[in-house]
DNA sequence: TATGAATGAGCGTTCATTCAT
DNA sequence: GATGAATGAACGCTCATTCAT
């Protein structure tokens, strides 16, 4: 019993740590980017030594593998979630749209670092360029692709690539996202909604045709 | 008249040099980034000591910096030359899709880098994110939504806002850049097109309707 | 007398503990030497908590120390045992060369850790160079001397320093030694025990050549 | 002409440099060994910046491989000269016992380094125990042996394994240096020599004893 | 002018040691 | 007493930049 709360309380202890780095790491490296990010900056600002963040991540570039991993995770996460709660195919992919907006609102550093990842060539690891984000954004496009096919088949949008479509989705809306992350009051995300609505979904929705 | 010959010939051979040492440049920092490419392997890829790229550029970031502009310079020269081809303002635009995709058929390593400077957020300089580049695009980006408020004020167009219309065909087109950028034979800029056509011009263009 | 039972079986404890972090040592420390090898690296094999090793040695050179000091106190005392069983001195010293090998024959990473001792320049203490060590190896090299020299007053040796005997004794029997710790096969002990006898017991020279 | 006095001045400098780091190297080295020896301690002491030392040697492991080499380059070179130089094996071999002790007498530095490599374990380098100079030892070895051999063959030396006679003049004679480097005083090389012609060369038993 | 040897600040990483539990 | 998470000084090494030639 002792033993198992004592257990417990390490292993929360060592979670706040890890959360606390991480948190820390965010705003550094969407600051100044991976190269120009010391560990000394990222422990000073977490207020622990680097010794402590070297135990608890190996090394600089898998501390940044895990903060990118954590967030995507997490967002594809919270993205499945909107695309469930559609009631057609249009409804499912306007959900993931807003969900993405809602997302990253209130993380403006977060936004701009899964966006040089996303879009940017990313990080250039010692490790080869980073296979397995750019696995997981392959994988997340695919199931766009599928929700579009699946759209396609029952009539709820025009023929078209599936594949092609998810792209021009992910292209347009991160395009805005970017522009938002770069000054958020010239760049609401709204106009990503309204060019989403007016523009792709006008486009492909077969009601409208 | 010999001191203009020699100094012509002299200033002849300056620019053959920034010429070959931007060529390296492209090469090494495409590979591998800003960060992990060095001065010096530059200068062993150019054929010439680090001194010369000093004096010819003035430090690392600055000979970064030529390059993108050299670049985005000959680029917005060939994207605005295709604009002018146009009898209207959609093949105007049509024009400018298809050039962006010949630009970069034979400069997969120029693509990359732009894009990375385009759509993650670049390379962090010391002295600030590079602010020029940033103004060189948000410039095209209002060219681009000029064209298209001139289109909508012809009615060859719908009504919407302009600047989102931009930058939803460049969020689209560089999507699919990129992705060719990195499985060039699996991601054809065929499909860019295609997309283009199918989703973003389908959507805006009146006759459609 | 609980309460000295209960001391005792705490000072047993203890005992048994100090003996298993010394056995971890001598392997790790044998197997990579002093500097690449961690407290972390015993204190895994010892399956002991590093507190516990620091609680038990005081500091890594304190544990080192103890080591060798261990090892070299039992090997004193097995030599002098053997020393003690000759007849004459011949005998005695013949006695101790072959307890020599016997004492290492399966302690082999043992011998290399105290061959870096003996014969190279050994560790670099920061507390300078270990000089318990060198005393106790110093003494040693008396203690030969003086069996040499009481040989020499008998007339069972030929007249010469004792102490430059006792030097090229050691000196001979640690580079057999040697040679044997980095290839037992190639260089077997008894390699030793025949040089002894047919050169340093003997002489090469033809005697009337 | 020029390029080639340039190309030759420029040699000349690197190689002065280089030896002047070594110089440094070699004294660092033998005060503190290896590892307490920082890369720092020998630019300090040479006089030149940290970079300096890794364009000339590579990395620390192979600036000590470098010295060592070095100088059991330049030995090995003087000991084959001195064996060459005897009208028999035992002329040949004392000439070389001789040499060693020259070799070091203003040198005591380095026999230290010396030894520490020749008797101790050596350094344990990452990329495995120094096979290189192993190696050479090894065939220094042999050579011995060879002029055993040979001696034995000729009936200037009693029959005996070559190689255990080699090991066994070794072993002697480096003990005699070692006692020497750490007390110069009190164990002169001529010790050494005494030995060698006293025990090694002709016994110490009493024939009829 | 072109060169490239030399510089040294700064980084990623390790590990002996401590101390709260 | 035993634990092991936390510490931070110190090291090996890199590379943008300079400057004597």
């Amino acid at each position: 019993m002792i033993a198992d709360l004592k257990l417990s309380r390490r292993e929360r202890n060592k979670q706040r740590n890890r959360a606390e780095i991480l948190e820390a790491a965010l705003h550094e490296f969407s600051e100044r980017g991976f190269h120009d990010t010391s560990i000394q900056d990222i422990a000073v600002r977490a207020e622990f030594a680097v010794g402590t963040i070297y135990a608890l991540f190996g090394t600089k570039e898998d501390l940044y593998r895990d903060l990118l991993r954590e967030h995507v995770v997490e967002a594809t996460a919270q993205f499945s979630k909107a695309l469930e709660d559609g009631s057609d195919e249009y409804e499912q992919l306007w959900n993931y749209v807003e969900a993405k907006g809602r997302l990253y609102e209130d993380k403006i550093k977060l936004a701009r670092l899964i966006l040089t990842e996303t879009l940017g060539t990313g990080i250039c690891f010692k490790t080869g360029p980073n296979p397995e984000l750019k696995a997981m954004y392959d994988l997340w496009h695919r199931q766009l692709a599928e929700i579009f096919a699946s759209g396609i088949r029952k009539g709820v949008f025009r023929d078209a690539n599936p594949l092609s479509l998810a792209l021009a989705l992910e292209g347009m809306t991160n395009q805005f996202l970017y522009q938002w992350s770069e000054d958020p009051e010239g760049y609401p995300y709204s106009m990503a909604l309204d060019a989403v609505r007016d523009v792709f979904f006008r486009a492909i929705l077969v009601r409208n045709a």
